[in-house]
DNA sequence: AACCGCTTGTGAACGCAGGAACAAAGTCGC
DNA sequence: GCGACTTTGTTCCTGCGTTCACAAGCGGTT
């Protein structure tokens, strides 16, 4: 009964489920491990690696402790060597074919930026439904008829889908690219995506962001603005 | 830290401090506030207000308890009441001047989008390097040349300045911004940003965001599990 | 060969966020 | 006017993420 329990519940060696926020943080550390490699460095510390990526050194450790030992005590980490291992544990660098639905300024500006194709993952498929924009070259890709969706999913075997598109329409282009076959999604509209289980969806809201910096701001400078309904804005300071 | 710092007599009792991961839905909440008005719905309850945000209905009072009792038990929360109180929880619907540093495809798709002005933020200072740019007319503004900067900061007073640059010369944009008053930033660049304390940054990493679908992608074929959607409807995972 | 300094890896504590359950409170129907 | 229903606001609890601190391990040195 009990040696059951102890010999193996369902993991292997080293499978341990690693958090969201590390597989983040890895991603940025993989990019810090790609220029300190073309600056010809061989090894480094964690915490040269810490600050680099802006984070806590013992952070940084635990986060790289979660792929199991990959760094040489008194020593540091082999740079190519946990380039190798982060690799890996991100997916590998196996080309990820992507496409972006709705290539307006912000689809293009996605489909257009070369800094994905370093990473692995290529746009292969853009979608608009404007009439105009369709037959544009962006990226060395030439834009199609969104009523192409779900064929071009299937060429293309495409593993992510960017919606790029108004918010009123962001739902059912999820709704197509999930049917087509699409898991994984990234939404720049600003609405909930909803989606069955077993589809991953992030969400990038950049009016978020700013009206967040805005509040940090406000509770900054708690007083300085004699302006309108003074009465509730008791807040506390810092940070 | 300094819990004293809300030691003074405030008859109000609302000195708690507000959780960022709560402000950034706050923001989401106003927003789907905003399109409830332009339904000319005049009560909403948390259910549908969670529905539409995405989130737990009992996480979303939780985050408006902050601001205090807004709601009217038995009916719901008023569209109006709480937009209001919202917008001013969130810093006021006061203009707030944005400078844009950077104007490539992503920065000029930043600077020509309208969904910010409706919130406040209005891009009032573009700036590039680039001779050719220079001159250049986006979203209702010129763009200048990136020795202006200091000045530009001074004359509009901006509050947020937004880095988008390519990720060598980031830093330095930051420092220039940070030197000339500006103490929120919107990073866009691939790198970790440096700022004296007082400046707060925000990092937005468009491939991290790829990576970490790309690493629940993998995690998720372990099990090779074909498209299944069974009956489990419902809310889907959002975030 | 043993020592010493440096760095990793991990265990424990703390704080925070998210979720469920419950009591208060106000409204609607009769 | 009163009861019952609906919905909020809050409290408890669980789990996660982050940080601190320290023991273990390795290289270089004497
Ligand atoms: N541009 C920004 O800086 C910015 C910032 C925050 C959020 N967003 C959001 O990102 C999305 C796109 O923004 P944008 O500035 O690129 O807008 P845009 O209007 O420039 O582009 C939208 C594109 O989607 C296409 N489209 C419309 N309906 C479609 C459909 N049914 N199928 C396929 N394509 C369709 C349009 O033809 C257009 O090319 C919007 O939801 C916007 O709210 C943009
Ligand atoms: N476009 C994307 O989809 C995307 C995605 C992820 C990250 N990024 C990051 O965002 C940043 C901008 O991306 P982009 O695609 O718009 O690049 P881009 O090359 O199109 O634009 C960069 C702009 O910055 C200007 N610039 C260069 N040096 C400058 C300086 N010292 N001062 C002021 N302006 C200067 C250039 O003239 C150019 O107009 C980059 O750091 C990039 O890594 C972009």
């Amino acid at each position: 009964m009990f040696g059951s329990l102890w010999s193996l519940p369902v993991s292997e060696s080293r499978p341990r489920i690693i958090p969201e926020a590390t597989v983040a943080r890895l991603a940025v550390y993989l990019r810090v491990l790609a220029g300190l490699a073309g600056d010809g460095r061989s090894h480094v510390s964690s915490g040269e690696l810490a600050t680099a990526a802006g984070v806590n050194p013992a952070g940084l450790r635990k986060d790289l402790s979660y792929l199991g030992p990959c760094g040489v005590r008194g020593v540091g980490y082999s740079v190519s060597g946990l380039r190798e291992r982060l690799t890996t544990a991100l997916g590998g660098e196996r080309s990820r074919p992507c496409v972006v639905v709705g290539l307006g300024r912000l689809g293009a500006a996605l489909a257009d930026y070369a800094g994905f194709a370093s990473r692995g993952f290529e746009f292969v498929g853009l979608l608009d439904a404007d009439p105009q924009r369709v037959g544009d070259c962006v990226g060395g890709c030439t834009v199609r008829p969104i009523a192409d969706l779900e064929s071009v999913v299937a060429d293309t075997e495409a593993a992510i889908g960017v919606i790029t598109t108004p918010a009123e329409v962001a739902q059912s282009v999820c709704d197509r690219l999930v049917a087509a076959g699409v898991r994984s999604i990234l939404n720049f509209a600003p609405v909930a995506l909803t989606v069955p289980p077993g589809v991953d969806v992030r969400k990038v809201d950049l009016s978020v962001e700013l009206q967040v910096l805005a509040f940090l701001d406000q509770q900054r400078d708690g007083g300085r603005q004699p302006v309108t309904v003074p009465v509730h804005a008791g807040l506390g300071a810092q940070r």
